[in-house]
DNA sequence: TCCCAGGCTCTCT
DNA sequence: AGAGAGCATGGG
């Protein structure tokens, strides 16, 4: 059930949208809260939400803003108790629920998404926070009180010196490579959506510094392509932890992707990481 | 201080 | 095909 009044948006939560789950699972990087209640910018929009009682209210959103941005940033048309019950085929997996519930996969802007994981490899996740924030600040537009993600064009007009002011060090080439193509079409990330799931990931491997995990984070956060299965440092160790070498990801399909969401997100709250 | 980070590219076998 | 070095920078 989702109610429309004074300009909020109150959607009801039956345990499947845990706003700082959601927020601080490391497949975003430009939401800052704490206490269910978090701000950020995404789609080019400032948005505030919070949880009250059994709901969560996105402030200051129109039913029709709604329906043309958020619904979908928030996947909401997705039943995650149906997906989770798919998702119950062993111990690991269903501790991992247990502790995760609440996650969803964000339905991430393109451009925003490929630029945010080229800068996440080999990074921790605070330090890629004060690269994208940067990256915002410095070439985005000012709208209100934020900054809307930079253009493909704006970067690529930026060239690698011009980007050394956000300090993300050897990753400047491959974010300008990235804008290059994109900015002149060499890449359409709007085709993507017509393509299968292999098809996808080798066109985008086609950007320098994207290599097999970046495309799957890209295909995942901002295509929906939940069979991407993105593997990580500390996705391998929970392969190594509780699955050993004959792990196959296949187990989870077709929602992958998520079940790995949900693994990482365990493994780091176990290891008590930021 | 020193290890390491949501890896990738390049080079050498 | 597979292994290993190098990469820029700064968080913890």
């Amino acid at each position: 059930m989702i109610l429309f009044k004074d300009n909020n948006v109150y959607i009801e939560n039956d345990g499947t949208f845990d706003v700082e789950k959601i927020f601080t699972c490391g497949q975003c990087f430009r939401f800052e809260g704490k206490n269910q209640d978090f701000s950020g910018v995404a789609m080019g929009r400032s948005l505030h939400v919070f949880s009250k009682d059994n709901y969560v209210v996105l402030e200051n959103v129109s039913e029709d803003e709604f329906q043309s941005r958020w619904k979908s940033y928030f996947d909401l048309d997705r039943d995650y108790n149906e997906i989770n019950e798919c998702l119950s085929v062993e111990k690991t997996i269903k501790e991992a629920m247990e502790i995760s519930r609440g996650i969803r996969i964000l339905r991430q802007d393109k451009w925003e998404a490929l630029c945010s994981f080229i800068i996440s490899q080999n990074n921790n996740i605070p330090r890629i926070k004060k690269i994208i924030a940067s990256l915002c600040e410095n070439f985005g537009d000012k709208n209100g009180d934020c900054y809307t993600f930079p253009t493909a064009a704006k970067l690529a007009a930026a060239g690698i010196d011009g980007l050394a002011v956000i300090r993300s060090g050897f990753r400047a080439k491959y974010i300008i490579d990235a804008a290059n193509k994109v900015s002149q079409g060499g890449i359409d990330l709007d085709r993507i959506d017509s393509m299968a799931y292999e098809e996808a990931k080798a066109y985008l491997m086609q950007i320098k510094g994207v290599g097999n995990k970046v495309a799957d984070c890209v295909l995942l956060f901002a295509y929906g392509f939940f069979t991407a299965f993105p593997k990580d440092v500390w996705i391998k160790r929970v392969i190594e932890k509780y699955y050993g070498d004959d792990f196959d990801e296949s187990i989870f399909s077709p929602y992958g992707g998520i079940a790995q969401q949900y693994l990482f997100y365990m493994e780091r709250l176990k290891e008590n990481i930021k």
